[in-house]
DNA sequence: TTAACCATGGGGGATTCCCCCATTGGAAAA
DNA sequence: TTTTCCAATGGGGGAATCCCCCATGGTTAA
């Protein structure tokens, strides 16, 4: 999971960047591309979030993508923990989600950029240069919901939907959506059990749901409609 | 959405493969692993249904990768519609889903082969070579789960049995996948609760779910989409 | 007939659910 | 600045479920 690549004897002026994503597949995509361009390297990449951190401290690159559903531990904290380590490097975050539940949370957690696998043709390099510039990036289309929902917000809403929820909590809804029990949730966030049943029952409450049953039919069909993995 | 990329004026002897996946990445990152060997090569990738058998029509490739989980309309049709149309062309299923569930009925659809995009470093390539070579590709831990159920389940029984749930059992399953727990199913055909604890062991037994958490997303996922899947 | 399957249930230990509750730290409101 | 709120982490404990055994009568296909 771990490969450190020989720079390519390449001139001084390439940008270096981390891969951070479990899938080994969208690594080597990922690679395939940045590599192609001539401004640009992959100096490291990684599936999981410790390697990812300790691959940073020991590269030093320019700019870090990270996946925001990392299998383990997921890639808010992780951008949290980019952020508080090294405060001056970029995130571009790399989703599969194109809800702006998770731009929005990405943002608030220090991402510099959002953009999410499906739709990216030639946005991917364009976003990683604007980062790199030390802008901000997000999709057209992601930036007008934003202003919509800015504006929108003013009269009244605080209906409970998923968009309510803590990151923790819909940390653990996702999981429960993909159909792991509470003690698998409690193992890959690394949490006491008790705590995995108190986010339970914190959704339960939030999303107006009356049994384990429910919070389990509700979860999967959000990872469903939500376009997961 | 399209590629169909000029054979790189190699030698002759090189397997072409086409690469069905909604996702630009995995394209991008299974042509890199694939175009890295000398024996094969990837002649044509596409994001979707139609778009793939029009370029395997045009190309006639030595072998298809497909996702199990296209986007628009699902990867066990496309794999049905393959064997229809091209019978010995052989087809490798590139599937994020681990589940046995998604195996086997891929299986059943013609596929020669089924590898999960996250587990695979180099099984990659011996799995697209096992194909190619006309044999068949499991994992090892995916074998011995099916030895288990073919050795667990008499010999010769029609297969059909295996996948089609009972009347009893299909309502059991509905009514789980809409949020019922097991008390309320009870009550609600008027059956004792150990009844339809049965009923739900009978239900993974079949389905090759290993969890209640599994059988309440596949329950879910079941009611969400109508059927198949 | 005989074997398989189905629907119905029980026993019993392991696990989870579901309602209490406490502590910490950060953030927002007063 | 102080107070208040809440997210995140967990414990206690009884009820409920899960999950593995198993049994019985009825039905169907070879």
């Amino acid at each position: 999971m771990i490969e450190i690549q020989a720079p390519p004897a390449s001139v001084a002026n390439r940008h270096r960047l981390i891969v951070i994503d479990d899938h080994p597949l969208i690594r080597r995509g990922l690679a395939a591309i940045i590599n192609g361009e001539s401004d640009m390297e992959v100096c490291a990449d990684a599936a999981g979030h410790q390697v990812g951190l300790l691959l940073i401290a020991a590269t030093k690159p320019d700019l870090v993508t990270v996946d925001i559903s990392l299998g383990q531990g997921d890639g808010l904290s992780l951008i949290k923990d980019i952020r508080a380590s090294f405060p001056s490097l970029p995130v571009l975050v790399i989703s599969m989600h194109d809800e702006a539940v998770y731009a929005e949370r990405a943002f608030r957690a220090g991402a510099s950029g959002y953009i999410n696998k499906e739709q990216m043709d030639g946005t991917l390099l364009a976003a990683i240069r604007c980062v790199l510039e030390g802008k901000r990036y997000m999709s057209p289309a992601m930036r007008s919901l934003f202003e919509q929902q800015y504006l929108a917000e003013r009269p009244q809403r605080k209906n409970a939907r998923v968009t309510t929820l803590s990151d923790r909590e819909l940390e653990v809804f996702r999981l429960i959506g993909e159909g792991n029990g509470t003690r698998q949730i409690a193992e890959r966030l690394n949490r006491s059990i008790k705590t995995i049943e108190s986010h339970r029952e914190n959704l339960k409450s939030k999303l107006t749901l009356h049994s384990a049953a429910e919070l389990a039919r509700a979860a999967a069909c959000w990872v469903e409609t939500g376009r997961t993995k």
